[in-house]
RNA sequence: GGGGGUGUAGCUCAGUUGGUUAGAGCGAUCGCCUGUCACGCGAUAGGUCGCGGGUUCGAGUCCCGUCACUCCCGCCA
């Protein structure tokens, strides 16, 4: 028999009534009485009532112990009097009539509460955050995020899926995000990089034959974090077939989502069949290639709108002339909403940097009328055009913005989000799953107006290799693909680029020689160049599963141990300075400021 | 790198127009209480009001700077 408990804490019911049993776990709550102590003993399974009155020579020092402290408490089950059943627990139908008790860890003051649903602040949390942990909707967390995980491991086995691990220490890559650097002792001067991601692990095991690869992979990125992205780390769960076409990831990944979410989640899948919506619809309709579809908004493109004569708004018309866009959300059936309702949505876009946001609503008297600050401006041709384009009756609104396509994506998408939880259109009770597909291949950069891949430069162009126009870099689509599910990007993949010399002709459209291609990705275009399959992947957010499923906003909250925003962990003082010895040793000097 | 928010007791927070000795709940300590489940009651301790400077007869409160945490932009192929 074990010595520390005969039963957890979330077990004893009537049936063990009369039972000498053994618990161990820790103080969850005390109320004394002065000559009867309640004691509501926790462990990972549950909590149960535990009594001791003034009778048994513990009593004392029991009403002394601190919460938290952890105890084996010896007793004997006892059913609860009807009165004083608490309906709350598992083990609410019993108590356990106190015996003995040990002390098996004792606890300081406590630097915060561990019983309470009070919030407190993320450092304190992330300092004791073995404590955090204790508490109940955070300790729920991290259990179902290792269900999910399990359950995403025998799922992918089922699909014939193998489990690989790959290299934690690797080479740095010249694309993507800042790497985390790791110096090394026996090639002094050169260092390690830590993963981004296993992209060109998971492509060579493809071209080593493996067929179908799989992994709960840690990521690692050097940039800023968000609510939503962790500094550091991260989870992805990263797979790659062979000898597939885009569909057949498509088919793998939705049967898995539809298969977690239903499972971890009571909340509706609004499309059993994930949309397909092509990057540049995506950026047309909801400003953003990441669009919540719980949102019923749509934006409608208004720019021809402002070069008809019949339209006096004389600002918008002028940017527009040089170069601007005009986009616009309809909202239905809200022409009498409040003032206040308007200026909300115009402050809110000045809060964002915007020098405001147009609107007016539509109205029917003798004529069609355009009723708002702004409607002074637009004739009834104009208007009914406007009605056209947006499918806009009478009673609803308009709301506009005009700026360069660049400024007017980033804002009418925030608008988007911002007008539908005023009108309180989106059911947080939806998961809305959607594929993005058709991703350009290249785009030309903001600042430095050169061509470069939009995403990822081992993905494979769209069509056929032999009629490919390299002079027309920016209609080349790739066989790339997002998949979105309420608005969050929960993973990129793509089929990959799988021929040398299709690879070295699109490098060289981003200005990359031959010889660079060969310098910078060295293993990955040898290994191509020994018969290398056809073959795609993807790889899914576990953090950002995880967080869906919980209903959490914040990805700290689905993370064991988070570092804070300036990627720094609290608990474990990470990254801390190093020895003289140890810097010796890989032949470093730290440059004082 | 930039912008917003927050910072008062161990924890969560209140603190009026700038005005006496900065308060409450939880926690801690001490006492009372035999059916609670956020037990109840009484008392005690606990404060560099993030830090530095300024304005003022007087600053938790106003101004400037700075630090920490957080949210957002940039960044994240």
């Amino acid at each position: 028999m074990n010595k520390f408990r005969t039963h957890t804490c979330g077990e004893l019911s009537v049936k063990n009534n009369g039972s000498k049993v053994t618990l161990s776990g820790w103080i969850n709550k005390k109320r004394d009485h002065g000559n009867l102590l309640f004691i509501d003993l926790r462990d990972n399974y549950g909590i149960t009532q535990c009594i001791i009155d003034k009778e048994n020579k513990y009593f004392k020092n029991l009403e002394k112990i601190h919460l938290e402290t952890v105890v084996k408490i010896n007793g004997l089950v006892s059913k609860r009097s009807q009165d004083t059943v608490n309906k709350d627990i598992k083990t609410g139908d019993i108590e356990i009539k106190i015996k003995s008790y040990e002390i098996l860890g004792s606890c300081k003051e406590l630097p915060m509460p561990v019983f309470t649903d009070q919030e407190y602040a993320e450092d304190i949390r992330l300092k004791y955050r073995f404590l955090d942990l204790r508490r109940k909707k955070i300790h729920d967390n991290i259990i179902l995020r290792s269900k999910v995980i399990s359950f995403i491991r025998e799922e992918m086995i089922k699909l014939g899926f193998l489990e690989f691990q790959t290299p934690i220490l690797t080479s740095s890559s010249p694309e993507g995000a800042r790497d985390f650097l790791v110096p090394s002792r026996l090639n002094q001067g050169k260092f390690y990089a830590l993963p981004q991601a296993p992209q060109q692990f998971k492509q060579l095991i493809m071209v080593s034959g493996f067929d179908k690869y799989f992994q709960i992979a840690p990521c690692f990125r050097d940039e800023d974090a968000r609510a939503d992205r962790s500094p550091g780390e991260f989870y992805q769960l990263d797979l790659e077939m062979s000898f597939v076409e885009q569909e057949e990831i498509f088919e793998v990944v939705e049967k898995l989502m539809k298969l977690i979410f239903k499972k971890f989640s009571k909340k509706k899948i609004l499309y059993e069949t994930f949309p397909k919506i092509t990057y540049r619809d995506a950026l047309l309709k909801y400003g953003t290639d990441k669009p919540d579809l719980r949102n019923p908004l749509l934006i409608s493109d208004l720019t021809s709108v402002f070069t008809r004569d019949d339209v006096k708004f004389e600002i918008f018309k002028k940017l527009v002339k040089s170069g601007s866009i005009v986009r616009a959300i309809k909202t239905e059936n809200t022409k009498d909403k409040p003032r206040s309702f308007f200026d909300g949505i115009d402050n809110w876009a000045k809060d964002q940097g915007a020098s405001g946001m147009a609107y007016f609503s539509i109205e029917e008297g003798e004529r069609i009328t355009a009723k708002g600050p702004v409607g002074k401006f637009f004739s009834q041709d104009a208007l009914i055009e406007i009605m056209k384009i947006t499918e806009a009756k009478v009673g609803d609104s308009i709301f506009f913005l005009c700026n360069k396509e660049y400024e007017v994506l980033k804002l009418i998408s925030l608008a988007r989000d911002k007008i539908a939880n005023d009108l309180n259109l989106i059911n947080n009770e939806n998961f809305a799953f959607c594929w993005i597909v058709d991703y350009p291949m290249f785009e030309v950069d903001e600042k430095t107006k050169k061509i470069s891949f939009s995403h990822n430069p081992f993905s494979m162009p769209q069509g056929e290799e032999a009629k490919l126009d390299i002079s027309k870099p920016l209609e080349i689509k790739a066989y790339q693909y997002d998949i979105v599910c309420n608005g969050i990007e929960l993973s990129s993949g793509a089929i990959r680029n799988h021929k040398p010399d299709l690879m070295y002709k699109l490098f060289s459209i981003a200005g990359y020689s031959k010889n660079e291609v060969d310098k910078k990705f060295k293993g990955m275009i040898n290994a191509l160049s020994y018969g290398a399959p056809p073959h795609g992947g993807i790889a899914p957010g576990i953090d950002r599963i995880v967080m869906l499923l919980a209903n959490e906003k914040n990805i700290r909250e689905v993370t064991l141990f988070p570092m804070n925003q300036n990627a720094q962990d609290l608990m474990m003082d990470a990254p801390s300075e190093i020895t003289e010895d140890q810097l010796k040793e890989l032949g470093l000097k730290i440059k004082k400021k």
